[in-house]
Formats: structure tokens, sequence, C-alpha cells
DNA sequence: CACCCGAACCAATTTGCAAATGGTTTCATG
DNA sequence: CATGAAACCATTTGCAAATTGGTTCGGGTG
């Protein structure tokens, strides 16, 4: 019922008896439909018509092809790999520090109430090593690591993956620009006090204040980040401060 | 420096003279080393020695083999279908659950504050199909596609997949036997309630009290799985009940 | 007897090539 | 100008041969 007008004739009837067959039920779902040399001459039709009317169903979701393998009903099959590059490129910097901040703090927290003492031994150390490397990415070698191991003191699997997953994409798009841009001395220091207080409110099981703190750092993460990308832009930086407080307050719990 | 007692003098010589290519940096991460038949006779000592050797540097993480492939320099690369299938076996029921509790929340307070009138319409035309879906079945279909849209309505493409992540855990494992038995009449009815409250405060802009009506929709859910898993086992119930509340409180957020 | 080596065999993978298939262009035709 | 037929390109499949790790066996050496 779409588009028709637009089709020739030729396309317009191959399309109603390919929907004719879907509908049947002939071609049950997953199924490969013969091919398209062979198809024309079973409907009639020259290759040109039939593919114009297979562009139609596959735009509806009803077919989807592909070069080498044939034609087949239903909706196009998901490849995890491809599905983790789609995400990559259709999420974004912000989006992925938004999320980092929703999950890390509970990792910090359940880490305050489950890590065992050489989990916290293990965060000491990585600390330390984070306070005194001297170069930035060294430090951001020893800080992923940090992070890392919050999440798995907080001795839930599927949380830890989940936050490799979102390791994963903040590492895979090319945001290492940005990552560069937004480290300085001076940010670097106060991240280090930051992490101290993360792992002293963790090694004190105090569940609460690791999850604020936590939440606090990657606030700070999130700000550096923003500057970066809206100072080249917008030189003043007014409004990108605006929209910067405005997504925050979304994203603070309602306490 | 490791096992060495418990291999045979050719095995702990082609250990040293791998050990030394390695830290030489001629092979680099992830290149392919010469087939063992070769290495075996470059080396001067016979496959079964070699393989030995092979044995601890792969248990020590520095190579990794497969049959047909060959060996290669490096940690094992990870499989996106293998992952999710070892972290199904991983995990449980109760950890899906409590990253659950963790995560839909979080959508809940996001789908308040961003959702559209659209994805409100939606939501509301998906709880009265749960709420009017006479059998067991379909209202566990129409419950998945609502808690998704809930997902989506939250506006954020990485925690939708981190969504997607968790709940094809819950599918993929077979849990189904515990899902079927946790749901009944009684308890259905008040899920369906417990989503208009959670679905009021999405339409109502109520950012707070949509995050809790989640976060006591699901804490009512996972009540569920825990009776129904702990029953057969302990029919009074009581050392379940007590770590029911202790794993509860470990999960609330203290304020 | 313990250990090693070589050989043979098994299982999984890669490679090379022909065939199949969707994607595209060309061309003659009405 | 659209149509259809044909030809060509790019990708995939299927198959056989070669490659490679995994395993077993037998002979040799100390």
């Amino acid at each position: 019922m779409t588009k028709i007008e637009t089709l020739s004739d030729s396309s317009n009837f191959a399309l109603g008896r390919l929907r004719a067959l879907l509908d049947d039920g002939r071609f049950a779902a997953d199924q490969r439909l013969p091919p398209e040399r062979v198809l024309a001459t079973q409907i009639g039709i020259g290759r040109r018509a039939l593919r114009r009317a297979l562009e139609v169903l596959e735009a509806e979701g009803r077919i989807w092809r592909h070069q080498g393998k044939g034609t087949f009903v239903g909706p196009r099959p998901v490849d995890p790999q491809t599905g983790l590059e789609e995400l990559s490129s259709r999420t974004n910097p912000l989006e992925v520090m938004d999320v980092r901040l929703e999950i890390e703090p509970i990792l910090a927290r359940l880490a305050a109430l489950r890590a065992s003492n050489g989990d916290v031994e293990r965060l000491l150390h990585l600390a330390e090593k984070t306070a005194s490397s001297s170069d930035a990415d060294g430090y951001e070698l020893w800080d992923s690591a940090l992070h890392r191991a919050i999440a798995e003191a907080a001795g839930n699997s599927l949380l830890l993956a989940i936050f490799d997953m979102v390791d994963r994409i903040r590492q895979d798009v090319n945001w290492q620009v940005l990552r560069e841009r937004a480290r300085s001395k001076d940010r670097l220091s106060r991240y280090v006090e930051q992490h101290r207080r993360v792992i002293a409110a963790i090694s004190q099981r105090e569940a609460h204040a690791a999850e604020r703190a936590m939440r606090e750092h990657l606030e700070l993460v999130r700000q550096s980040l923003l500057t970066v990308m809206t100072r080249p832009a917008q030189p003043d930086g007014s409004l990108s401060q605006n929209d910067f407080n405005d997504t925050k307050d979304e994203l603070r719990h309602g306490t």
C-alpha cells in the first residue's frame, strides 16, 4: 500500500505478488527466498522490476538481503560485533559520561559493602600508582586499572561486565583527542585526591560516602570533558555551561 | 621461574628459549608464532617437550593457542559470543535481579525527565496490554516490552544497550523454571498496579517518584523470585528471609 | 623405568578455487 | 524513457587440499 505511485507497473505488480507470498506463509521466517534471477522469471518480470519491489519490502523490514548470501524473510539478524560498532557510532562522549556517572557510584557503594581486605589493599596500591605516575599517559593507565578494580570489588559479575562494556566503548571510539586535552597537572592532582576519598570510604565500609565520593569524582571528570568539548566551539561557553547544569541536575538522584 | 622442578630437562630448556624470544620483542603482540613442528626443530627439541613449555606459557597468559589457527603472543582475545555464554554461566538469578534493581530505577527516572508524549502514549498502551493479558505467558511478553519501552524512553543509547544485555542474560539462561513458578494471579495483579504507578510518575514528569516506584516494583519481583528459589529447599524460609533482608539492605541507597 | 623423539593420526582451521547470489552497469528495444 | 536481457563486479558459500594444534603410539636412550 506504500509507495505505489512511485513505482512502475511491473514493479508494482511484483510487489503485490511478493506480499501475497510472504503473507501466505509459504515462505516461513528466516527462510531464504529463491535467487532474484529465478524469482524474476517465475513472476514473469525482469530483475530490475523485481529488485525495486524487494527494496520496498526490505525498507519495510519484511525481508533482508545480503550480497552472496541471498534474500531472507524477517528482520535482519543482529551481529554482536557490528552491534558494538553500531553502538559506538550512535553514542557520544556525554552519553558515556552520563552512564559512568550512574554506574560507578553504585559500584563504589557495593565495593564498600563487599570488598575483601585484599581488594582494599589492591585499591590502595593502585591509588598510589596513579599518584606517583609522572606523565599523563601513565596516569590514564593506572586510573583505568583503579576504576576497574573497584568494579571487581563490587562482587557482581554482571555489573562488572556492564562496566567493561562501557569502558570498551569509552576506549573504542576515537575520543582520545578529548581525553588528551582534558588532562592537566591541576586536574590530575584533584583526581588523585578524589580517588583517595573514594578508597578511604570503601576501606571504612561507608557505603554512602563511597557512592557520593565516586559521584563527585566523576562529576569533575565530566565537567573537564565538557569544558574541553565546548571551549573550541563556543569560546564564552555560556550556553554550554547552562546545558551542562541542566543535564547534571537531570542526572542527580532526587533525595 | 615457575614450575621448573616439575618440568623435564628438554622442556625446561625450551621454556627458557621461548621466554627469551617473547621478552626480546622479536615476536610482537598478536603475532603468530611458527608452527610447533617448525619451532621444535628450530630449538632442537621434540614436539612433546615444546608443547609442555607452551602449556606453561599459555597458563601464564603470555600466549594462546587454538587448533588449526596457531600459537599467538598475548592474552586470548575475547569473543563477544563466548563472552556472553561465559557470563551466563558465571552469574545467577539473584545477581541479575540485583542489577535490574540498580539499573531500571535509573531508567525510570530518566524516562520521567526525557520521555516524549509519544513515548508516554506507548507506555500506557503497553500497560493496558499487560493488564488485559489473560494468560501468564502473554503477560510475560507485554511486561518485557513495557520495561524495554521505559528503557528506550530514557533516551540514552548506551543505557539501553546495557538494559538489553541484562535482558538477554535474563532470558538466555535457563531460569524460565523459576519465572514460571514465580508468577501467580495474585502477584501479577500487583505487578500491573505497580506498572501503573511507574508510568503515572513518568507521565507527570516526577523523576524521583518514577525511580522509587520502579524500585518498589522490582523489589516485589525480587521477593517473588527469592521465595520461589528458597521455598523448595527450606520450607520454613526463616534463614532465607534473613538472607534476603541482608542483601536487600546492602543494595539500598544510603539516604 | 622415565624420558625423549619421531611418526602417525585426529580435529579444527585456513587457503584456494569454482559456483552461487545480490549489486551494478550496459545496451538494445519498443 | 522505462523495460528487460545480458554482462560484469563484489561478496558469500561449498568443497577439497593444505596447515596446525591435540593426541596416541612405538622405538630409542639414559
